[in-house]
DNA sequence: CTTGACCTTTGACTAGGGTCTAGGGTTTAG
DNA sequence: CTAAACCCTAGACCCTAGTCAAAGGTCAAG
C-alpha cells in the first residue's frame, strides 16, 4: 500500500503494539475517545502510529482512576488546547473524589482488622465476635474492650 | 391480624422496619440471603421479627464492604454453627482486599496530588504537567496498578 | 361495592468498561 | 488455489446490587 512517508496500521497491529484488544478500541472509538480512523477501500480501520500513543494516555489516566468520561474530556482539552484550569479542575475533583474513597475505606479497614484481631479463629461459630458485630452494632465502639474466644 | 404468640409481618412493614426497599428484600430472598418465607393463602410473604435482625446484619456487613456472596456464606455460617476459623478467614480476606486497595489509591492520591501541585491552572493546555504524564510517563514512578473502584 | 394500599410475578433496566458471538468479507502465505 | 489469519457490523452478554414497570390479585375501611 503506502511505502514510506507515514505508515498506516490495521487494528489488530495497533491493538498488539499498545496492548490493548481489538474490541476495546473500537470501543474507544464509539466512545469518542479515539477519532474515526481512515479506512482502506474494502473497509478496513488504518491508524497512524501516534494512536498508540493515544492509547497510552488513556491507559495511564485510566490507572490514576480517571473514568472513560473524564479521560475523553482531558483528550478534547488536549486536542483542543482548551484551557489548563479545565484540566487542573478535572484533576481536582479526582483527588478529592480519591480522598474521600481513602477515608470510607480506613474506616473499613480499622473496623475489620479490629475484628480480626479479636477473633480467635478457634472453635465453633458461638460467641465469635465478628458475627457478633454484625449482629448488634452497639458494641462496635466499645469492641476493643472485649477479649472474646 | 395476630394478637399475641410470634406475630409475622408483610414484606411492607419488615421493609420499613429494616429501612430497605422491597424489592430489596425479594432480591435478597432469590440469592439465598434470606430463607423462602411462609405465605399466606393468598401468596403473601410472612415473616418473623427476627428478620428485622437478619437484614440489619447484611447492611451492616455491606458497610464492611463485603458482598453479597460473602454475606451470604457468613450468614451459612451463622446459621450452621460452622467454624469460628472460616469466618476468620473471610474477615482476613476482606481486609487484605481492603488494604490492596488503599494501597493502590494511595499510590493514585499521591500522583494526582503532586500533578495538581505543579499545575498552575493558568493559561493554555501546552506545558500542562498533566496532559504531559499522561503522554508520557516517564517522569513519574509508575502509577500503574490495578483498576479500583 | 369501591377505593386505595398493599401484595404477587416476570422481566427489563441502570452504570462502567469492556468482551464475545454470529455471520459475513479480505488478505496473505504456502 | 486454499486455508489461516485477519477484518467488518450489530447486537448480546458479563459483573454488582439493586430498582422499576406492567399487569394483575388481595385486603381493610367506609
Amino acid at each position: 500500500m503506502n511505502s514510506n512517508t507515514e505508515q498506516s496500521l490495521t487494528i489488530g497491529r495497533i491493538a498488539r503494539l499498545a496492548e490493548v484488544g481489538v474490541d476495546t478500541i473500537r470501543f474507544y472509538e464509539r466512545r469518542g475517545l479515539l477519532p474515526t480512523p481512515q479506512r482502506t477501500p474494502s473497509g478496513y480501520r488504518l491508524y497512524q502510529t501516534d494512536t498508540v500513543n493515544r492509547l497510552s494516555f488513556i491507559r495511564r489516566a485510566k490507572a490514576l482512576g480517571f473514568s472513560l468520561e473524564e479521560i475523553s474530556t482531558l483528550l478534547d482539552l488536549q486536542d483542543s488546547g482548551g484551557p489548563k484550569a479545565e484540566v487542573k479542575a478535572i484533576t481536582r475533583r479526582k483527588l478529592d473524589a480519591v480522598n474521600n474513597k481513602i477515608s470510607d475505606l480506613v474506616r473499613m479497614r480499622d473496623a475489620l482488622s479490629q475484628l480480626n484481631k479479636q477473633c480467635s479463629g478457634k472453635g465453633d461459630i458461638c460467641g465469635c465476635p465478628i458475627i457478633e458485630v454484625l449482629s448488634d452494632p452497639s458494641d462496635i465502639e466499645s469492641a476493643d474492650s472485649k477479649q472474646t474466644n
